[in-house]
DNA sequence: GAGACAATTCATCATCTGTTGAATTCTACC
DNA sequence: GGTAGAATTCAACAGATGATGAATTGTCTC
């Protein structure tokens, strides 16, 4: 149907139509699973057209993972909360943002798991996004370590009900995951550890 | 140099070191990365070996991870361990055995996250063999849920360190990740919940 | 309205994928 | 010691992959 040379009307929409495609298939596929031909079907578009736009795959997927979080977000979480309320607000605001039908968090993690620069990706968020700035507020010691372990728990439930569908996990509201899950980062945040917790 | 045609001396060697390339390929690469190529090469072997050992390249990767733990080894775990300890037992044998070397862990979930199957397998074999042992043994009316979060935490854990390569956590020694998580996870199996926790 | 340029597709490339069939070399049994 | 069969490699396959260059069609500016 569509025939060679540019299409009429307004063009600027076409370059973020295959963005939203290139997002939901690198989540649903991982990175090497993400064909390119894959994301110009679900963009009604042909292949070509993506190199065109984003030079390479690689570089796709860099400009599709422009990521959702950005530090003074997380700071203003913590805004006038009473310290009892650490745990809830932290699981709430995580799991809203990254459990989200964008999905962002969900495709780097399929991604991460099989391409090296995906995983530092990820990696290199955390620490930027979750670890320092959470860290250098409850001004502990061991905060970064701390942290660590919100976001490892975080990850997993997320691994556990997005990607291997654990029934127990998807057949929860978020409501129901930030009620059983808030008390255990409130704890890591602020319980004294028994000894001495990591290097 | 190694010539058409069977080799001399004991033949039964080849195939476990096929088996042994295909583990620690996977482990490295994922389902779709652990190329049939990249294993031979690693085993030291020509392709056509393969199919021709295992037919093809699911089996490969069934074959390989007919998985470590079984749901009487779980259960011994319980054996005789007053209350105050659990959350440290189970601890300490899941991240001994899924963290270990031998990474058959870290190869499922890697692969689980781009391949269907393997997500499927990973999460029956937590159900099986995590969730419906000691939830039946805690016996509170949610605890396949309390069990989920468990796994989940594992899981995550798994994921930051193995595969993400979070430095808080690779740094850290078994014996302090153990006792990080432990209380949590004591917690998890034991703490009367806040409110209904999932459905 | 002509010319510059952007948007879009088409055709094609070299490379890699999993799998299969035939050929060769060894071992085990009679 | 001859022969059945297993172990192993070689060669080749059809299909998919990311990338590139040329061709076509629209929009915008003067």
């Amino acid at each position: 149907m569509t025939r060679t040379g540019r299409r009429p009307g307004d063009s600027s929409i076409t370059r973020s139509e295959v963005l939203e495609a290139a997002r939901s298939t690198f989540a649903e596929f991982g990175y090497e699973g993400a064909t390119l031909r894959r994301i110009a079907t679900a963009a009604g578009v042909d292949v070509a057209l993506i190199s065109h736009y984003f030079g390479n795959k690689e570089d796709l997927f860099i400009a599709v993972h422009d990521l959702p979080i950005n530090p003074s977000d997380v700071a203003d979480v913590f805004d006038g909360v009473d310290d009892d309320a650490i745990g809830d607000r932290v699981a709430r605001f995580l799991l809203g943002v990254l459990a989200a039908d964008n999905s962002a968090a969900i495709s780097l993690m399929r991604a991460a798991s099989t391409n090296a620069s995906a995983a530092a990706m990820l990696r290199e968020f955390i620490d930027r996004t979750l670890i320092d700035p959470i860290a250098a507020m409850i001004d502990v010691p061991d905060g970064r370590e701390r942290v660590a372990l919100v976001a490892s728990h975080l990850l997993g439930v997320l691994f556990a009900r997005d990607i291997l569908g654990v029934r127990e996990l998807t057949s929860a509201s978020i409501d129901e995951l930030v009620d059983a899950i808030g008390p255990t980062i409130h704890r890591y945040l602020t319980e004294p550890t028994r000894s001495t917790t990591a290097a």
